[in-house]
DNA sequence: TCTGGGGTCCTAGGACCC
DNA sequence: TCTGGGGTCCTAGGACCC
């Protein structure tokens, strides 16, 4: 272990939670709660609600019944102020790394190639320091020489209070130490079916593991463990991600209420599908396929069960959103059977093509109109950035009805969000008066 | 009443080709 | 009685990540 390349981890703690803190500090060390879509179930938990005894994916109808009487802050998932929050946590990471990787929401890796003269974790602590100061964020920050082993340093940190956030792993003698102490099921790269292998083998910390021989490691597991294994006694193996562009991009989302119409559901998917068309965009890149899925109400035992996927391949790739909203309407038409009642829809394309000079096919060719569309789509995505999201739409993303009292009611893709924050940081109309 | 969403990589087996 | 062998591509399924 006297390698000079190194690599920090530095990790939102419970990430969501602390978004919706830094405008609220009176929820400071209570439990707090944020929701998936829909209000279906918990997916982020500060650490009082875990200390409660809440798990991840908990129904959010079932809180109440297991945790009669306790007071628990609840709130709907609010991207548009977690993605403002931790842009801004990056801005600050990219300011004072080196060189950094963005890796998740709320994660991101810095990578130092030489750290002569570099005292590694006084830096993580100013790192630390900064964050907390300009954006009120807490984070985590784990320092070592390969990733498995910062991933397992930063977990050190966000633990014991006696590493103020910063654990920093630099020799032989602490690497053990720490991999004695940290169950093997902690492991960035074992999951849940390969520690509930491991703990039936008793292996049931991180030493043990690599402690194995590696011809054991190689004949019970894959590359990906063997790589697992390597980084635990100290080697840098695990490949850098490049900051490629998607090879697929997916839209889909549960419904409110179960559907047994196929207008509405054209709504849905045709929303689902504009999104994909214009994260496509975002991404300079165009699809020639597109998929889309269809199925029931898993959970509804007493209901009939039916769900399918169908595909459509185009000549020419495109990230239109008329184009592909066209072609998922067509494979909804070939999938949707009436009499049943739909809980969820997903638009995925594949396939994709860098979106600039586009591979074009002799008998689809016509420049005319595809310059047209692009440039729709162009003048689409400047008003939407503009005016916000979704002003301007094509016709199938809105279904527009009439009540029993006659009254038009126009639907759009609604998602319940109940107990949503205000967007502090993003729109003028939500931000905070001081009096 | 109410149960998330979006990705990646690896492997084994089948189809197909020469 | 006795099956060729080697390569590529595609797909489905499993495992993982956040």
């Amino acid at each position: 272990m006297n390698s000079n390349r190194y690599y920090a981890v530095v990790d939102c703690d419970n990430c969501f939670a602390s978004c919706e803190r830094v405008f609220r500090p009176d929820l400071v060390g209570k439990p707090v709660v944020v929701l998936s879509n829909n209000d279906g179930c918990v997916v982020a938990r500060s650490r009082e609600a875990k200390q409660m005894g809440i798990k991840a994916g908990t129904p959010y109808f079932k809180l109440a019944q297991e945790f009669p009487g306790r007071k628990i802050a609840v709130f709907s998932s609010n991207y548009e102020l977690y993605g403002d929050l931790t842009g801004r946590v990056m801005a600050i990471i990219c300011r004072e790394s080196p060189h950094y990787l963005r890796y998740s929401i709320d994660e991101a890796f810095v990578f130092f190639d030489n750290t002569d003269g570099i005292d590694l974790r006084q830096w993580g602590l100013t790192l630390h320091s900064h964050i907390k100061q300009y954006v009120g964020m807490p984070v985590s920050i784990g320092i070592a020489p390969n990733k498995t082993l910062a991933k397992m340093a930063s977990h050190f940190a966000k633990h014991y209070a006696g590493y103020r956030h910063c654990c920093l792993i630099d020799s032989d003698t602490k690497r053990k130490k720490a991999l004695s102490l940290f169950p093997v099921e902690e492991v960035w790269g074992i999951g849940r079916r390969h520690a509930a292998k491991l703990r039936n083998m008793n292996i049931t910390n991180a030493l043990q593991l690599a402690e194995q021989p590696e011809y054991w490691i190689k004949s019970h597991y894959n590359i990906v463990m063997q790589r697992t294994w390597r980084e635990l006694n100290g080697e840098d193996c695990v490949p850098d991600e490049v900051a490629a562009s998607k090879k697929s991009i997916c839209v889909s989302r549960s419904f409110p209420d179960m559907i047994d119409n196929i207008e509405q559901l054209r709504t849905y998917v045709s929303n689902y599908a504009a999104r994909c068309a214009e994260k496509l965009r975002k991404q300079s890149t165009a699809a020639s396929v597109v998929g889309v899925f269809l199925s029931t109400n898993q959970f509804r035992d007493d209901l009939p069960q039916y769900g399918n996927f169908a595909e459509r391949r185009m000549l020419t790739p495109s990230n239109s959103t008329i184009t592909i909203v066209k072609q998922a309407m067509e494979c909804l038409n070939a999938i949707y059977k009436p009499g049943y009642r739909y809980k969820k829809a997903g638009v995925v394309v594949i396939s994709m093509e860098p979106g600039v000079g586009i591979q074009t096919n002799l008998l689809d060719y016509n420049p005319e109109h595809s310059e047209k569309l692009r440039r729709l789509d162009k003048t689409i995505d400047k008003i939407n950035k503009l005016e916000g999201s979704e002003t301007v739409i094509v016709a199938s993303q809105q279904y527009q009805h009439k009540s029993a009292d006659g009254k038009a009611i126009v639907f759009a893709d609604a998602i319940r969000h109940e107990f949503r924050s205000p967007h502090y940081s993003t729109r003028w109309t939500d931000i905070i008066e001081l009096h």
